[in-house]
DNA sequence: CCGACATACGTGAAATGGTTACATAAGTGA
DNA sequence: TCACTTATGTAACCATTTCACGTATGTCGG
């Protein structure tokens, strides 16, 4: 069950403090017995524990409820403002940063245009000052960030350096993570933006309650992230789920075929009115998603495939001939479901990477 | 890094006599003092658990060794005679059973044709004979068989039932789990053939090094098997690595067209002579394989792929025209192996499933 | 306002498990 | 036989947790 190294005493008290902590942040406040209970610790033990988190900055005691039968408990509450992370999303021609504290509560947006076309460095440039901008917006002191997670379009490999980007110029070999760790001073990570945009679904969105996720991005390119056991399933060079560039799936160019002529919103609205050429091309754009999909789903025969990106939000008009296709292709079908979030899912999921960075190095989680 | 439960002082022995188990598990026979050394405990510790695992039978002293210098130390074993487990392929025409000690050495094995045409009652029966032969024929008393693990073609869900089967008449619907239990009296698993035949290769085959491996295995269908992490990677429903049926894979009907006139091995070997047809018809059969891998390596990005089952032994003959197919592929393309073992594979990936199934159940590692 | 009740807090004793330090035992080699 | 080397045995001590029990501090009903 556990890897865990042997140890003396303090081992014990290591644990002890992790699990309170977790409980804790899960609660938001709770009283020692509360804790105890939860835990299966006893109250004393918790309360040394809740001492030495004290003193380390991550729970402080706050009023105790009124109104209770008994003498009124001593409360405590995880102090989620003890430090930050900031998640940006680095796209083609926006960019999207979040501030979250410790509790994972998104406390700032901020939104930038950047040119299609923009240099790299232009682009690195705006996503710098969109961090920048949303935490001081914030009022948040820069040297409270404690990480950044950044997720871009293309491979990420797993120092965080874009090995491969298609469709950003000069994208390709920037070291995403090392520059953006200069932002804040802080450590940094990169990830491709379908794996990031499948984090955040499986965190507070439509995956919550799956473990194994396949989620396809539609945009102007096709992308999709894989999520094992609802952790980041990134691959060896960061390439995880990038089937769409295998010829016989066809994801190149199928979002250029939907909007022949007109936009992609037309073209599902018409669907929707029933236009015949509309529902054809769709349905046409849905089977050539539900290949790579089923291509990606019988690899991983994953729990749920979420849709997500742009079309996403169109619901059963793609959804359902979607489901129809991969129902014919797949030996184990998977649920399908839409996306929850719209162009925040990215910044989202960064946030979440960031924020279990954190955990893991710094909380000892 | 933990998912632990808080726990008292009890926990920290677990944790420890979990290690110092691990670490004589490993080493075979050693001191107290190196014990001590590797798992970073005193040696009181070190002591103390070993007279608690002594007591529990997993454990025994063995004579010190001579010519040391200074005063002898005290040597312990592991008793990997404590139990054993069973692990067997059920195959279309064979069944390999393979039986093995705690330390996962492989003491005896046995082998039975079955007709492919036999029903599902006769080829259990024939799977059942050849585990109970291979028990009895060993010496080993029925009832220290510990765990059974059954592997064999077509998807086996996470219940241990074949839950869908090609190939094998009569065989989808079958609780192979629940049946192998019985021939026991012990917990049994089932799983799906070129899984474990991947868990084999990481075991101690040509994956050992690799965390993240497909298992790509040739035979008279084309499957795959998945490894995320070093662990089996079944998906939901046991489907993961179905791409065969994916049509435009085209690995339905890989086999045949290889076999059209000749043996396999006449074609292979006139390939190898340098005959252009044969050349062709084995870097036909290398793309189509290349094409339903490269769909997986592309999904999963593992760190290495794995060529197993009967074509395999043949060597660079198809590993170079697969490796040559699939680097035009993929993205990021993975390392090409051959897989180390025979026909003996799964059987052995069986046996490693059952060992795993003990080590996390019983001695609770 | 007061007593009954409920609940939390505080303290000390005891158990478990682990470590260090040092004396002692049991071999080898000249 | 004696020096040397290495392992063992024992005792003192430390860290962490739990349990038991008395005390503090609120609410509620009269």
């Amino acid at each position: 069950m556990t890897e865990l190294r042997p140890g003396d005493a303090s081992l014990l008290r290591k644990v002890n403090t992790q699990a309170t902590l977790r409980a804790l942040r899960r609660e938001g406040v709770a009283t020692l017995t509360q804790l105890g209970r939860i835990t299966g610790l006893s109250r004393q033990t918790v309360e040394a524990v809740l001492d030495e988190l004290g003193e380390r900055g991550y729970v402080k005691e706050v009023p105790p409820d009124e109104g209770a039968m008994g003498r009124p408990a001593r409360r405590f509450g995880f102090r989620a403002d003890a430090g930050h992370v900031v998640g940006v999303e680095v796209g083609g021609d926006t960019i999207v940063a979040a501030l979250a504290d410790l509790g994972g509560e998104v406390i700032a947006w901020e939104r930038a245009e950047v040119d299609a076309d923009a240099a790299a460095h232009e682009r690195l440039d705006a996503a710098r000052r969109a961090c920048l901008a949303c935490v001081d917006g914030a009022g948040i002191a820069r040297t409270r960030v404690w990480a950044v997670a950044a997720g871009t379009s293309g491979i990420v490999d797993r120092t965080g350096r874009v090995s491969l980007s298609i469709t950003l110029p000069g994208w390709t070999g920037v070291d995403l993570a090392g520059l953006a760790g200069r932002w804040f001073g802080c450590t940094a990570l990169a990830a491709n933006d379908a794996n990031l945009a499948a984090l955040a679904e499986h965190w507070r969105g439509s995956a919550r309650h799956a473990s194994d996720v396949v989620y396809v991005m539609m945009g102007r390119r096709v992308g999709a992230g894989i999520l094992i056991g609802g952790r980041l399933h990134p691959g060896r060079a960061g390439a995880a789920g990038e089937i769409g560039t295998l010829r016989q799936v066809g994801w190149e160019d199928a979002a250029r075929e939907l909007v022949k002529d007109a936009s992609a919103a037309e073209v599902f609205e018409a669907a929707l009115r029933g236009d015949r050429d509309a529902r054809r091309r769709v349905d046409r754009y849905a089977e050539t998603l539900a290949i790579g999909a089923s291509a990606l789903a019988l690899a991983v025969d994953p729990d749920l495939l979420v849709l997500g990106g742009g079309h996403a939000r169109v619901g059963d008009v793609l959804l359902e001939p979607v489901r129809r296709h991969l129902a014919e292709l797949c030996v184990s079908v998977p649920e399908v479901v839409a996306s929850t979030f719209g162009d925040e899912g990215v910044a989202l999921g960064a946030v979440r990477l960031a924020l279990s960075h954190v955990e893991q190095e710094i909380l000892g989680l």
